[in-house]
RNA sequence: GCCCCUAUAGUCUAGCGGCCUAGGACGCCACCCUUUCAAGGUGGAGAUCGCGGGUUCGAAUCCCGCUGGGGGCACCA
């Protein structure tokens, strides 16, 4: 039997990053066993339905490279993978669900069915509907008070245990009586989840559920109506939540929660896979960073951990790290000219546009100080700005005062002009033997030089920096710091 | 209020009865490297394995209770 496994997100909002990596796993688990991933629109809600947000999802699904097999723009053989076009399709299983008698209208009112749960909870008993128009009678009653169109509530057993298997945890039991007789189909003709995925999963071959924690609670309701049904029931893999730092559900609260957001933040997308992956689940006592390939070839649910995780950024941050420091030279470069060059965020007007060439002899002085692409705007102005604007008392070195330091940056300037041989081995060689015949220390004419020409005290080693900058910059800044001094 | 899940350092985790004086990683601290910042290297602090009972020759590992945390209880998914 092959794998087919599905992602079923519901358009009403930004890609959480919980719902993406239960995506993830789904298009991990997909590929370990050469099965199928098949994303499915959930859009059974008209109210919540936000605008943009299921572009947003199948961006964010792109973005980190999840593919799938069937689904939006597919014309795979189960489709049409969006549920509003399905409508005829749960109409006729809930009548279905009817004719059997194992469902029925009810015309409560939304007030009413409020009116209830208050009331019980304030019982102490389980808040839950109270079946009144299970029986005709109370039917007759509700529908008078509500002629309005009925929804459908699914007929429960009123007690005993029910027993599902959840992969990850075992079997976990309910008391059925506190259950209640769910809705079905809406009286917008619209089915709820319970149905729809249901029917869904059954019609579209599923044979792995791999969703949320937060669905274990309604497993019972589901594996009775495979059940009323005579469906199969898939295996399910209820996947532990991604918690923020407060330990409470991941949301934007605390700050960011969209993968997108994670992506407009510069956090590279391989970086995010392999962070993602790691969050409830881990192959063994060592291995954390993983490609794609990788993954693929270890992830298996076996492995799929029972208890949330926290989402910890600091950790994100050096994954991301890690992978820019992977990058090579053309694929950085690459990466970090939109940033550059964005008109918000980017440099100033004045020091665009970038030569890419440029750009590529200084991504090797920088990758490896770089957290997230976002930051390379700021972190490398100063090789593309034309006037360096800072402060001046920066430029003289712990020890010395602000004539020596005039004297040594005017004999810095001097050798930068008589150099010829603008290579790094050239310019340290006779920047070494300059501090040594003024006598003072390596590092205060370093220290002073950078600052003329980086403008801040952390920059990449000195005369790298220098010979990618080119000599035409450096004496100028050069005579620039001295007219500052 | 009712139901369910869960519990190893600040965080992600290894561990599935003896190999654990609990391993790895992020973060933190120190040192080394060094012209600064990073990166890298080395070392360190940090967990009475939530607590209390059992079971067992032996428990982080199994069972029960408690406590903490989380989730669910819609004509939302």
């Amino acid at each position: 039997m092959t794998v087919r496994v599905r992602y079923a997100p519901s358009p009403t909002g930004d890609p959480h990053v919980g719902n993406i990596r239960s995506a993830l796993f789904n298009w991990l688990y997909a590929r370990h066993t050469s099965g199928t991933f098949i994303v499915r629109i959930e859009d059974t809600d008209q109210a919540r339905l936000v605008p943009g947000s299921l572009d947003a999802i199948l961006d964010a699904l792109r973005w980190l490279g999840l593919d799938w097999d069937e689904g939006p723009g597919s014309d795979a053989p189960h489709g049409p993978y969006v549920q509003s076009e399905r409508l005829d399709i749960y109409r006729k299983h809930a009548d279905w669900l009817l004719g059997e008698g194992k469902a029925y209208h009810c015309y409560c009112t939304p007030e009413r069915l409020d009116a209830v749960r208050k009331q019980r909870q304030k019982e102490r008993q389980p808040t839950g509907y109270d079946r009144r128009c299970r029986e005709p009678n109370g039917a007759a009653e509700a529908r008078e008070e509500n002629p309005n169109l009925p929804v459908v509530r699914f007929k429960m057993p009123t007690e005993g245990n029910i027993t599902v298997n959840d992969f990850v945890r075992g079997e976990v039991t309910f008391d059925v009586s506190l259950l209640d007789d769910f809705v079905l189909l809406k009286s917008d003709g619209y089915p709820t989840y319970h149905l729809a995925n249901v029917v869904d999963d059954h019609l579209m071959e599923i044979t792995h559920v791999m969703r949320a924690e937060e669905w274990l609670p309604s497993a019972p309701r589901h594996k009775l109506l495979y059940e009323a049904f005579g469906y199969e029931m898939p295996v399910l893999v209820h996947l532990p939540l991604i918690l923020g730092p407060d330990r409470s559900k991941l949301s934007k609260r605390h700050g960011a929660a969209s993968v997108l957001e994670f992506r407009d933040m510069g956090y590279l997308p391989d970086a995010m896979f392999n962070f993602l992956a790691l969050l409830g689940w881990s192959l063994d006592e060592t291995s954390e960073v993983f490609s794609k390939d990788d993954l693929i070839k270890h992830f298996t649910p076996e492995r799929i951990l029972a208890n949330p995780a926290v989402f910890n950024i600091e950790k994100l941050d050096w994954f991301n790290g890690l992978y820019i420091r992977g990058m090579d030279d053309s694929a950085l470069a690459d990466a970090l000219l939109p940033w550059l060059e964005d008109d918000e965020h980017g440099l100033p007007a004045s020091a665009r546009p970038v030569d890419r060439a440029y750009l590529a002899s200084i991504v090797p002085l920088e990758r490896e100080r770089l957290k997230r692409l976002s930051e390379a705007p700021e972190m490398l102005s100063f090789f593309f700005e034309e006037r360096l604007d800072y402060d001046a008392s920066l430029l003289v070195p712990k020890g010395l005062d602000a004539d020596t330091t005039r004297a040594m940056l005017e004999a810095a300037l001097a050798t930068a002009e008589s150099v010829d041989d603008w290579s790094v081995g050239a310019l340290e060689t006779a920047y070494r033997a300059l501090a040594e015949r003024l006598g003072v220390k390596t590092g205060q004419l370093f220290g002073a030089m950078r600052v003329a020409v980086t403008g801040r005290t952390a920059a990449p080693p000195l005369f790298d920096t220098l010979s990618v900058l080119g000599k035409e910059r450096c004496v100028s800044r050069l005579r620039a710091a001295l007219a500052a001094l």
